[in-house]
DNA sequence: TGCACTAACGCAAAATATTCGCGCTAAGCT
DNA sequence: AGCTTAGCGCGAATATTTTGCGTTAGTGCA
């Protein structure tokens, strides 16, 4: 025996049918007006074999969170200028604008059909509320945490988005952040 | 022509038919781990024939939703004392709680796997929201509106439980319902 | 560099899940 | 009581997902 067995191969073939599919996962997904996305078409577009997409991907649901979480990481940083209210602002916005996006929304509910069983759902959360805790601490703003982010501002644009309330990015962004500094004031009068 | 087409007969061998199919419904989300149901286990277990339910009911989200809704015209009414403090803790830990059960969590689910397409999510969170506003009415908090009561409560309870992300009713409800105090405070104070 | 080992794939068949056509029963109207 | 047809059962057709097996090609080691 030369080699170990159990050891994956990600590179050379593996690698190219990972990509074939995840552009193909990418496009269907830009056409697709549901966020759905047929696992035959996948594999007649990408040429990989629907087989092969099952075992690799289980579900149209893990695939379609593999392809998006891997576009997550290419995003443009956020501010932290020190101004929260600004800060806060611009990111509020910025994501209530991305949720009308089908392929965001589809991401969020692939998520939640996948659910607890896999993996925890505060995994995908996580990297985006790491990026906004830098925005809390360059304000000094140490009366908040990453929850009270999540609660105030994040919960609430996905759970609109996802149940299809109207919503209105500017408006609905100056509440969501100007309950947050009406949080932190409040903290702070009472330490 | 001694009856008009198009009309539907609720009564009879279709009540019956609706009746045991809820029942086997009730049971297997009881008896499930995820939240799922196999749609001919409630075949089995109803007598009803599962072509019947695939054209009733068309997916197994649909039976979920229409047999938890029917539970949750059953519930306890909100208390209502004026005191805005303790009744949204009474409520928020209640509803807590009842995230933590399996049928309420598939209930969610399967209504964002619905998502838009057919029925407007607000719909089915509306008669909690509306319930609510009571509440609001009695303690004379007129700062404050449904929309706040399901941005500040209602989603973040609804995306921990759906992400699990654990949580503890008493802690987190108490954080929750303070938030929603100082807001009303805030507001009242800029008014 | 070449060889041994076997992970990952393609293919086709099997197992499940979903839909459809058709006749029959009985709900609801007159 | 009679007539019409909505809604059901049944079985077949279609679509989706899983599995077994032979083949191809990464990867470690000599």
């Amino acid at each position: 025996m030369t080699q170990a067995t159990g050891v994956t191969r990600p590179g050379g073939r593996t690698a190219r049918t990972r990509e074939a599919v995840h552009a193909a996962t990418r496009e269907l997904l830009a056409e697709s007006a549901d966020g759905t996305i047929d696992l035959a078409a996948v594999a007649a577009r990408s040429g990989v074999h629907i087989a092969t997409i099952y075992r690799r991907w289980r579900t149209a649901e893990g695939l379609i969170i593999d392809t998006v979480v891997e576009d997550l990481g290419t995003r443009s940083p956020l501010p932290a200028t020190g101004d929260l209210r600004a800060d806060l602002l611009t990111w509020v916005t910025n994501l209530l604008t991305e949720l009308a996006q089908p392929n965001h929304l589809a991401f969020f509910r692939a998520l939640i059909r996948v659910g607890g069983e896999r993996k925890n759902g505060l995994d995908f959360v996580e990297p985006r509320v790491r990026q906004m805790q830098a925005t809390l601490d360059a304000a000094g703003a140490t009366e908040l945490t990453w929850l009270d982010v999540f609660e105030l501002l994040l919960a609430p644009s996905y759970t609109r988005a996802l149940l299809s309330i109207p919503m209105d990015p500017a408006t609905d962004a100056t509440r969501l952040v100007d309950n947050v500094i009406a949080i932190r004031d409040h903290r702070a009068a009472n330490a």
